[in-house]
DNA sequence: TATTGTTATACTCTATAACTATA
DNA sequence: TATAGTTATAGAGTATAACAATA
């Protein structure tokens, strides 16, 4: 390959940056249009950010999706398992060992729903709430982390940005017709659904 | 195995006051403070944008990795194996099957280099240069899709704040020492190695 | 008949060890 | 000894199908 260079842009700006060219010889990489992928660069950052979440808590030996149904559990107490996993984009069938890691732990608690029994209520226990406090602590830390290199702004910004992105791709890997009440973190209007959609954490 | 607790139903009306911050603005599900975990909200953006690459990418059967190391060797021919792996953040000995899909498919070729018999230089074949071109074409419209989402402002905000976050959690999932000569896409001073780190794509 | 939780299973992605052939 | 590519393998993460109990 040589040069490509798309002309026009679409929906105006971005301008592609000189990609960093070397000449082609030695010398640094360049990365082309990979330097301009969303996609390639959110996969970077995310590996990056879980890598530095994942040693902030290696203390508490815990990992990002088992965070996150401990926070959906302890601001929303008594949600059905099928309304957890949706809300974390995690099929049903795959939070089942991951429930039951947190329950083995004693810091989760499927409990009977009195109106459906075929559905468990979830509830986190004393030791889980307590457990939540202390990582809560680990999770500023690690944010912080985050804000220090990309600044308070910025990491603000990216947040938005972020969320602006719900929906994309299509919606959110459910499972069949959970849709209903799994609204984003901070609202959104839904869009198309052009892909499968995977799991989230 | 569990007690009773007539009390919580199913749609979680109550939502539980916000911590740290609050785009909180309503609905059934709390997400307390994963909706301002930078890890979270890559994570889900992240498979979200994979969703729509891999969407429009799916005519040309090709997934975001492959495309990627096409990218890297089309515009850097001659590089080693190791030192596109490296770019890439993929472990050399994962990158093998990868690259053989590409070969075997007749878009890439093994070269023996001439100054070290052990090393093979990478190069894009015929076919391979006219589909990279095809597929630049479908990039485009890809990351068309995301400005459309995000604005074209937006877009480009996102990717100066994902370059900004290059090095963070420790270095790039690099096999033993080839550091070197791998510099991020847009460049960006490097930071400390709290983690092991894993690969990118 | 549809839904909830579950088991079993498979496929992808990522990680580690060890081998070979060179250097 | 060290490096480049390779093989084999193990472990996460994610996907689908099917079943029992309940609605």
């Amino acid at each position: 390959m040589t040069d490509r260079r798309p002309t026009r842009r679409a929906t105006a700006a971005a301008p592609i940056p000189p990609t960093t060219t070397g000449p082609e010889g030695d010398g640094p990489i360049d990365y082309g249009l990979l330097g301009e992928s969303v996609g390639f660069l959110l996969k970077r950052a995310q590996m990056a950010v879980f890598a530095d979440f994942i040693a902030t808590f290696a203390t508490a030996d815990l990992r990002p999706a088992q965070f996150s149904v401990l926070v959906i559990v302890g601001r929303n107490p008594g949600l059905k398992q099928s309304q957890v996993s949706a809300a974390l984009s995690i099929k049903r069938t795959n939070f089942v060992p991951l429930l039951d890691s947190l329950e083995d732990r004693g810091l989760v608690k499927r409990k009977m729903a009195a109106t459906d029994r075929r559905s468990h209520a979830l509830h986190l226990t004393a030791k889980g709430t307590a457990l939540l406090k202390e990582l809560t602590a680990l999770w500023e830390q690690h944010e912080r982390r985050i804000a220090d290199k990309l600044g308070a702004d910025g990491r603000s910004q990216l947040l938005a940005l972020l969320n602006g992105l719900d929906g994309f791709g299509g919606g959110d890997g459910l499972d069949e017709a959970d849709l209903a009440e799994m609204p984003p973190p901070a609202a959104k209007p839904r869009g198309r659904r052009p892909a499968k959609t995977p799991e989230s954490v």
